[in-house]
DNA sequence: CATGAATGAGTGTTCATTCAT
DNA sequence: CATGAATGAACACTCATTCAT
């Protein structure tokens, strides 16, 4: 669920690194391993300080360079978090995307995407709090900047994710009471919501409680014993 | 629900205004209107841009005035929205409590405090994002900055959602598998993130609707129509 | 010897008070009466954080009223100071005057005069730091900033200076081997730097340590025993 | 005389440059390089304004760049005037330890010391101002900024100082109805109050009539003819 | 006459960004 | 390709001064 929101679309389509050409010099090949360098660098810092608190300067001492290196990778600071959302997307939209292939059942898929996310969740936390806690309520300014087909792949996914919530829905395996969008939009609100809340505590549950918790809660509710039985 | 979080606290007992002061001179009563405008001006400007990219420039642009003239109001920028929170405590919280002491049913009184939540947060949507967008991930230092007696409040307050938790519990009301700290944890992160996805749309439903379906999915979860029979 | 420097001259001749003004209205009286508590106050802050450093909102405190109200009595902030000179000269220079008109021998006329201004220093310490410190290296501004018949009588009272140390250089009491604005110069450095060194210490000695200690100096310099005979 | 006074002590430890490191970079010889001219423009700046007045953007002027760029080589502006302290105490403290290293005479150390300290003096005319007058009446507190290392030479240069006096007074060399302290007092005072008087004078006499008449004075104060023989 | 709210010019300082080396 | 010195446009904040009340 992580990361699907897709809404107001700008035109930035620019693209940052091409990672996939084959034919790659040597040069080039050091300048995408610098840049992953640098990307990493900017997580940890930003993790550590806020997007709009963290400096170039934080960054580069992070990756072990001066500020200057910094704009011969990245245009200025907002490609960088730009960049972080390009790396991360590329990392886990396929993730996601393979989960909505794995089963036919729309309820599982919904299961698989949110288990995936928490999955990545728990293994980039830093980069959790660097994206959502970075542009506070602007997730699709950070959209927006994403290069053309990945801003199409983030669409495409997230409408499987309302056919799966369709369908699910229409084999009465979710409620049918309000529109796919509105369970969508609670889903996603519980996941980042119940997330951050987790992240703002020192001590973080085991992952496998914290999938455990987040889908019994998400489909269950907090309701009574007596409406609860099969669940996975 | 809202502002309730209470962790890690300080101790910043400074208060910053006196409004209870029966004898208010005539003055007196024209500073405290002056603060209030410019409390609504700092909420608009940081709902705009966000506290940290926020200037006092812009805040006081927002409120027609030179920059300077805040700082008769408030000490410095942080002061601002510790302003903001004072005030805003000041008025959710009595509403809260009300809502604890309105029943004796404990599932009732959850959503109470909800109800009244999502009525505040309607009236007050700008705040919402002031407040909980400006220092995403630090709502401690938020809380550690207001007066001892508030955070005693929200403290106490705290304490009496735990307690219809706990209770709702032993009358079978909600789910007994998890802890109540685990359940409050999930009602806030939904609560927060319900209503922030809300507000990053352009069109909010009506507030009725919100407050069904959030408490719908609160207490049901997304679980299919077999499970769904008495709600409120 | 305090205060004696007279160097270029600038115009600055607007009076502030008359203070022998004989048919002083009610108002008036009262005008100089808040004017003097001013001056005072504006003594004590200076003092304290010298006149850079010092606000209008600082002497204000210290005088028990508002920033405003200072500008009913002074110009501007250089004007608080140039009425501490101003005040301090009357006081000061008629006691010099006095010391020159005591005696004939113009040894005598230096010692006394050098005895009036250890006096005053001690009165009047602040002031001393509040005036000295306040400009530094900037004495003649302040001097140039006095009304013109003050400054006249400053500088009819440095010739006596200069005369009674030609006097006593002709009488070969005190050396021939400088000219007398050089020993005038001497005399006035000594006198400054001596009680600016006093006064950068905790301690003071007695007044008529401090005296003794000065004036015994000055005239007999540090030299060895054999040449120290009758010396006040 | 100059700069010894020596009172309260903090601990100020960390060392601003190193400049005796043999197998200095290019890069940091032109740092350094740069640093000194910043020094003397502040030095400039500074005498002409004072420490409060002078602003960053005048040093900045001064120096032919931005204020901005100062910050590459000055944490702050209290750093500035420290680096200059930091420079000054540096190039003068050798000259007057070597003066007190140069004889056994102890009147004749006092003699020395005074000399070095007027040619110092003389071609350094900006920095005294700079310094003497720019925190008139706290020079402990620019001594406590200095590193420990200076303090500590200071300290024991000033005990050499004492020590000469102890000494000059059990030769019968110089008064002894002054405890070593006071005398030494007096001749700080003479020398800064003395120079400062010069200072502020348009034409300055020849830097050994300077002498002259300091030494002269200073061991034989303005006292008459027939005290005065041998003195150098 | 006194107030104190309001101003605006200015302060020290930071930092994203550029560019000669 | 990498550096780091330099920049300039901001920023938060201060304060002498003014003026309606």
């Amino acid at each position: 669920m992580l990361l699907t929101m897709q809404r107001r679309s700008g035109e930035n389509e620019r693209v940052v690194m091409k990672m996939n050409d084959r034919s790659q010099t040597f040069k080039s090949r050091r300048h995408d391993a610098n840049t992953q360098a640098l990307i990493e660098a900017a997580e940890v810092a930003i993790a550590r300080k806020g997007y709009d608190r963290v400096t170039m300067r934080d960054i580069a001492a992070e990756a072990g360079c001066v500020p200057g290196t910094l704009y011969l990778y990245f245009r200025n600071k907002r490609e960088v978090v730009k960049a972080l959302m390009v790396r991360h997307s590329g990392l886990l939209l396929p993730l996601l995307m393979e989960a909505v292939a794995a089963t036919s059942d729309p309820l599982e898929k919904l299961r698989l995407i949110t288990q995936k996310s928490v999955d990545y969740f728990n293994r980039n936390r830093s980069v959790f709090k660097a994206i959502f806690a970075a542009h506070p309520g602007k997730p699709d300014e950070l959209m927006a900047s994403l290069p053309a087909r990945m801003r199409r792949n983030w669409g495409a996914f997230h409408q499987s994710e309302l056919e799966a919530i369709r369908q699910a829905q229409a084999q009465g395996k979710i409620r049918r009471d309000f529109p796919p969008e509105s369970i969508w939009k609670f889903m996603h609100g519980v996941f980042v919501g119940f997330l951050d809340e987790l992240n703002a505590y020192e001590a973080l549950p085991e992952q496998e409680d914290q999938m455990q918790m987040l889908w019994g809660l998400l489909t269950g509710g907090i309701g009574g014993e007596e409406r609860r039985h099969a669940k996975r």
